[in-house]
DNA sequence: GTAAACCTGGCA
DNA sequence: TGCCAGGTTTAC
């Protein structure tokens, strides 16, 4: 579910209401996510404040005082971080993996049906899963036409599954990647080293700005994304070609095709993107 | 590259 | 009943 738009919406929705409070208790009811959730969590965090909360690509991670290690959380598939009153907000306990008190009487419960998220407790420098990500899409200085043109040479992969490559860029997912290959013109089924320079400069473009209009409308939900106090997003209105098929091109009418590129759904319209 | 794996739920 | 789903890793 979550992609960079929808983590960072979490994120800013959490932000105001768990930092600087203090943790009281964890109990893990689940170990068994992606990766097992270290025994040493609860022990970790039992006792400190939330010092900050941050993201990066599709991870959040929450700073503890007096903790040099973070408490890192990601969402994968169906993952959610939600902020409830003591005793509320158990709608769907039965994926309530981890409950976390907080010192106001208000719980954090990491919920999670098909369990493919990950929670961690390291050194942002020691983790091997952030230490491989590519840069944010929103960071100018890193992310531009330059750095594309430097991995496309010699990458004959898709330009579609190159998009999603957490190593390239980090924090795009499925639903991005196709509606920034549509404002960019560009067919998810291009090979990389065939895209010109001045698409992958329009490429940039797209990605920066599909992803600050999606963060501006709080995320999509395509069935069940929620923020961190149960709020739906509102960019699923705006999609211009993701899960549309058939449906008219918003630019120019024509019915959006549908194609599997990288084992995932493409949505691209055939008049608008070459 | 492509498929299968992890796991549950929703929909046709 | 079977297929699909916002993610990612692992193995032919």
């Amino acid at each position: 579910m979550p992609e960079l738009p929808e983590v960072e919406t979490i994120r800013r929705s959490l932000e105001p209401l768990i930092v600087g409070r203090r943790i009281e208790t964890v109990d893990v009811r689940c170990a068994a996510l992606r990766v097992p959730v270290p025994d040493s969590l609860s022990g970790a965090l039992v006792g400190r404040s939330i010092e900050a909360a941050e993201r990066r690509g599709k991870f959040l991670l929450f700073h503890l005082s007096d903790e040099p290690r973070r408490w890192i959380v990601h969402l994968g598939m169906s993952g959610r971080l939600l902020h409830a009153a003591m005793g509320v907000g158990d709608t769907d306990a039965r994926h309530d993996h981890v409950v976390v008190s907080l010192g106001d009487g208000c719980r954090l419960v990491y919920n999670d049906p098909r369990r493919f998220g990950l929670m961690l407790l390291e050194r942002t420098e020691d983790c091997r899963w952030l230490a491989g990500l590519g840069p944010e899409p929103l960071d100018r200085e890193r992310f531009d036409g330059r750095y594309l043109a430097a991995v496309r040479r010699g990458t004959r992969r898709t330009v579609k599954d190159v998009l999603m490559d957490q190593r390239i860029v980090a924090g795009l997912g499925n639903i991005y990647v196709n509606e920034i290959l549509f404002v960019a013109g560009v067919r998810p089924r291009r090979r990389m080293d065939r895209v010109t320079a001045v698409e992958l400069d329009r490429i940039v473009e797209a990605v920066r700005l599909v992803i600050a209009e999606a963060i501006e409308h709080r995320g999509s939900t395509v069935s069940d994304f929620l923020d961190g106090i149960g709020r739906r997003g509102g960019y699923q209105w705006r999609h211009r070609v993701y899960d549309r098929e058939g449906a008219p091109c918003p630019r120019c009418e024509q019915p959006i095709k549908s194609v599997t590129v990288a084992q995932r759904s493409s949505f691209y319209c055939p008049r608008c993107q070459k």
